[in-house]
DNA sequence: GCCTACCCTTCCTTTTACAGGAAGGTTATA
DNA sequence: TATAACCTTCCTGTAAAAGGAAGGGTAGGC
């Protein structure tokens, strides 16, 4: 199938599917007009880093993914530390983010939002405290 | 003072600063040897900044919040609505977040992680559900 | 005067993960 | 035959810097 159809069923944009072929990870079939050619094992390919990517797998970490998918002779393990460590940075970044919600929630409370330019937020950012 | 100092007093990288000045965010004199020269109210600026990225702000927010800073007839509204619709990109990118960690830590919690190929994070992304 | 160490300069490249668009070839349909 | 819809490659741009090369400035010690 072409890339149009790829890019349906995997939910990826072809754009996307061809920078994964530029930077190695999909490779696809030509057909004799120059037309990229998919099959089935391609198309699942495809759907496995889009949902790894839905999880917020760097491309690289599917890359890896990917091959300790494809190694029949992989541990678990090694899976499941990539999966945990990833998981680590994900629950950083949701700290960071609960703190500057929190921050600014406090501040954006009190900041009247009126016409008049008394604001506590760019006091804050300031440094008045 | 030079950069260095600047760069410790605001909290920010040399780099960082001079990438500032690149984009017109911070401008700064020079000394008769090409030397950038920064005086109390550029420091006062560039530590706005800093405490500004810190809350996640874009840098073109940055320079929105500057220019707000700087004008004495502005409205707190502005400023208001600007941090409350950061605040809305923020809790949206804390959804997504923890919507990832969800479904990653069960999918830890389920692999056993040993030295054995049968591995229920890449069942997942191969779509076995 | 010279050496060393450290600070500063500009300029170029790299990062991440694509998106946008130009210029042009192919195919299906009316 | 015309046209629309699809495909191709190639180039550029994005955000926010970081890294590094090549070189100039400056202060102190010998």
């Amino acid at each position: 199938m072409k890339i149009g159809q790829a890019s349906e069923l995997s939910g990826l944009p072809a754009k996307t599917i061809r920078y994964y072929e530029d930077i190695g990870l999909v490779q696809s079939e030509r057909r004799d007009n120059g037309y990229r050619d998919y099959g089935k094992p391609e198309i699942h390919k495809l759907k496995f880093i889009q949902r790894a990517r839905g999880l917020g797998f760097t491309v690289e970490e599917c890359r890896t993914l990917l091959s300790l998918y494809d190694d029949p002779d992989r541990s678990s393990a090694d899976v499941r530390a990539l999966a945990q460590s990833h998981l680590e940075e994900i629950e950083i970044k949701i700290q960071e983010l609960a703190g500057m919600r929190d921050t600014l929630s406090h501040l954006v409370d009190s900041c009247r939002g009126d016409h008049r330019p008394d604001c506590p937020i760019l006091n804050d950012l300031a440094g008045s405290s």
